[in-house]
DNA sequence: TTGAAAGCGTTACCAC
DNA sequence: GTGGTAACGCTTTCAA
């Protein structure tokens, strides 16, 4: 495994100058770079990231935080994140996270040592305090799925997802419909999954429509979680005629338990979810679509220009759309 | 940022003590080990694993290779992976692969330096010549989802799959059966796709039931394409009445390609997948199961114990299940 | 334009 | 049981 002092060596220079020519420095004849840069391809020589980190006091890795568990969508960021950086010199370091402390002590850990260059949260918002103490370990930080204040995010206007969401299933004539979404101890996405539901009950009451409070299923963004909801929705004495799913994650869930109560969808029940996550298209969901894969992109975008200390402030906001499949329709004739 | 050297004058010991405490070695005395604990606590200090690395010679990152994009199951397995490795002292570096180039790049990338304390691949068999390069260089390696000589892999029995899947169209009364699964110019799984395929075709030979070539669809591992192929399926003047799809994601595919042509599944037609993906459950896709998660986290043991210089030759098969669901039935009246 | 040498934070060998 | 110190491979300041 060469060295730069072996590369210094075969070209007969000092290694300094390997590393002024391997970093593209400009101060380096032209000659001995030809002669420096042969030596280093012949030995197949590539740098030691960790004597590079330790001399330079920062790290080319950049700490990815994602609950992969909870989302297909998290993966879609990612692979667009991932994607995007692979052209950079930076690599991924993963973490993956399940539970609450998790992400507390985690933030810590990467707040602490020069082990991380940078940190991206995706669809997991940090605290102002977590903020804060990224900011003076001065670990540049980007959001993803999220808009907090003082960091560069990646977003979409949850607000106006829910909006799109209530008119769809007003348009096609529903009147009894529910939301199945995130519990406030689930601190995945919880303001989401309310930003979503708040402006949905919003449109919906300015077309007369209610929604009861049995017909609101906040839950702890767990698998199962969606189906159990939904089946208590199921078998109220009058269930609704469509469920608004805060995320195509919960959205199969609610699928699931339709099936299982034999509520055919949409002719009993309409499903609308959110993300246009892959498999929607095999669930014939109707879904408000985020682009997700983009999302992880423009993050990776973000945190390099971040890293070159560009200054912050520079969140940008994603569109939203209605796709249109086949678990939406109008209302059973008997509902009305 | 603390050092080493503040805990050890802090704790009016030598770095040396402070490592070797630290690094939990017995010859230290209980009293200076508590002394140092308390100091390193106060100072909040943790090491910077640059230097670890630098002074060790190896580092504590395991480099995953993972296909993200190709298939939601890379996802899974990657999470039960890093659910797994948490409790470890290793972290992950994360190198999402899309196309063929990228892994061989890439793979000569990890064996180069001491960047990386192992090699784990996901859903991407590395040929024999990465193989011996990858063992030159002392980088551990485990595959996952693959079973291939010389290495230590978390695989399952593709053939046994593949007859299940036919045991399960058989026996619903199926005779026109389709495949649709990889290409071999599609470098991911094509050997796992075509395992399956054989053995499928095998069981369904000794049934009496032969397939077409142009039921037979090997496409590349590609959004949309398995989609293409279901449309050319249903084309046919006598189009199959059921098919086995190589995958869940292809299966996505295969489903919406259905919806497309007014074909009720499974009505007209039966789909059977492979994975047992989250969202299979939302698709109501009756699958062969493999348990995606697990392999994940059996992947980390053995990634962990191989670092630990455990011989190799520790592979494991993971069990293979049918999950019948609501995307398989008779065969259409018909079509008899 | 180039080289010598100090230093980055740790570990581990060798003495005591 | 503990301390001194070389070494890990690189970058960078200072001189030349």
């Amino acid at each position: 495994m060469p060295t730069i002092n072996d590369v210094a060596t075969k070209a007969g220079v000092s290694p300094a100058t390997v590393s002024r020519v391997l970093s593209g420095k400009p101060q380096v004849a032209a000659s001995t770079r030809v002669r420096v840069l042969a030596a280093a391809d012949e030995l197949g020589y590539s740098p030691s990231k960790a004597a590079q980190s330790l001399a330079l006091g920062r790290s080319s890795s950049i700490g990815v935080v994602a609950p992969l568990a909870n989302n297909p969508a998290t993966a879609e960021r990612l692979d667009g994140f991932a994607a995007r950086l692979a052209a950079s010199d930076y690599d991924i370091s993963l973490f993956d996270v399940h539970g609450a402390g998790e992400r507390t002590d985690l933030l810590r850990k990467l707040a602490d040592r020069e082990r991380i260059g940078a940190v991206v949260l995706i669809s997991l918002p940090p605290t102002p305090e977590e903020v804060e103490a990224l900011a003076a370990a001065h670990v540049p930080v980007v959001v993803i799925d999220a808009n907090v204040p003082d960091v560069d995010c990646v977003y979409v206007d949850d607000g106006e997802g829910g909006r799109l969401a209530a008119r769809v299933l007003l348009a096609a004539g529903h009147r009894r419909i529910a939301f199945v979404g995130d519990a406030a101890e689930s601190e995945f996405g919880f303001a989401k999954s309310e930003e979503r539901r708040i402006a949905f009950e919003d449109v919906l009451a300015t077309a007369g429509v209610h929604i009861p409070d049995d017909y609101l299923k906040p839950r702890p963004h767990v698998s199962g979680e969606a189906k159990r909801a939904t089946l208590e929705l199921l078998d109220l004495t009058e269930p609704p005629t469509a469920i608004f799913a805060a995320s195509d994650a919960q959205a199969i869930g609610v699928l699931e338990a339709a099936h299982q109560r034999g509520a055919d969808v949409p002719r009993d029940l309409s499903v609308i979810g959110f993300d246009d996550i892959q498999s929607a298209r095999g669930m014939g969901l109707t879904t408000i679509r985020q682009p997700l894969e983009e999302s992880g992109a423009y993050g990776a975008k973000l945190v390099l220009e971040a890293i070159e200390h560009r200054p912050i402030g520079m969140s940008i906001e994603l569109p939203l759309s209605v796709v249109n499949r086949r678990s939406t329709g109008p209302p059973p004739l008997t509902s009305g």
